[in-house]
DNA sequence: TATTGTTATACTCTATAACTATA
DNA sequence: TATAGTTATAGAGTATAACAATA
């Protein structure tokens, strides 16, 4: 009998083959980052702002950091030349954040780095296997 | 034609929800500990002497992380009292660490609220569906 | 008055280098 | 000599509180 406690043994699979296969990927990211002296916090900066130019409240609540937070990790990040602070059109309170090319040019290697290490794991499914799984993760997230 | 480099949809695809998975998974045990005043890192101490007692060296390769920063880690944790350092009985020079009574139940609690928390994106997919998932993620770390 | 962002401060996390004690 | 662990030091990451500028 399932008590719904969240202790019965299906659950308890999910939850620590997700726990797991999660501490992997994020340890393969931090590995990929530290190669270009980059924190995980950093790459996730330069990731969001792949496909984004946001204010510097809304980078803080993407990260889920409060802003003063942000602040140092836009400043060092400007600071090595891979992100642009601008005064936002609308607002002169307003900081829009956003890459520079060198950047844009960081973000695309890290993301070919990044499936480079992935692949040797992801591989040892076949491809229909691999749709499933990214489907069913989907279906999770969503 | 799939050139194999890594950059066909297929694996972009598991890639992407991998990441996302893992950054949600881990924002959610970041979650937990914080409720605790325990960092992620702390957490992990926790899970991991859940069912070992390494030595200093061997919890410092488990964490992936030089021996100096899990003395500060072990410092802090000893501190609030949920672990303990005995001197080994075979090598005067290593360290065992272990979890305290206090320990042993804070863990217990720490996967009881990670249950909670992660139940409603798991049951989001049906039973048969966890099972595949868990056993896709389970072939895929192996 | 409320909001945006920065600065000041303090603590945790992490690494490197130098050290002590034991093997 | 080599290994196990700690300590000293320094920099990044994070939060809270106080602040300046703008809305």
């Amino acid at each position: 009998m399932n008590t719904n406690t969240g202790h019965d043994q299906a659950s308890a699979d999910v939850m620590d083959s997700l726990v797991q296969a999660s501490f992997t990927v994020i340890a393969l990211l931090s590995q990929v980052a530290a190669e270009h002296d980059l924190s995980l916090t950093q790459l996730r900066v330069l990731a969001i702002l792949r496909d984004r130019e946001p204010k510097m409240a809304q980078l803080a609540t993407f990260l889920g950091l409060e802003r003063s937070s942000v602040s140092g990790l836009v400043d060092r990040a400007v600071k090595r030349g891979l992100v642009r602070r601008d005064v936002s059109s609308d607002d002169a309170r307003a900081v829009r954040v956003s890459l520079t090319s060198e950047g844009q040019r960081l973000v695309g290697l890290l993301r070919d780095q990044v499936a480079v290490l992935i692949a040797p794991m992801t591989s040892s499914l076949g491809s229909a296997d691999q749709k499933r799984l990214s489907g069913l993760l989907r279906r999770m997230l969503e």
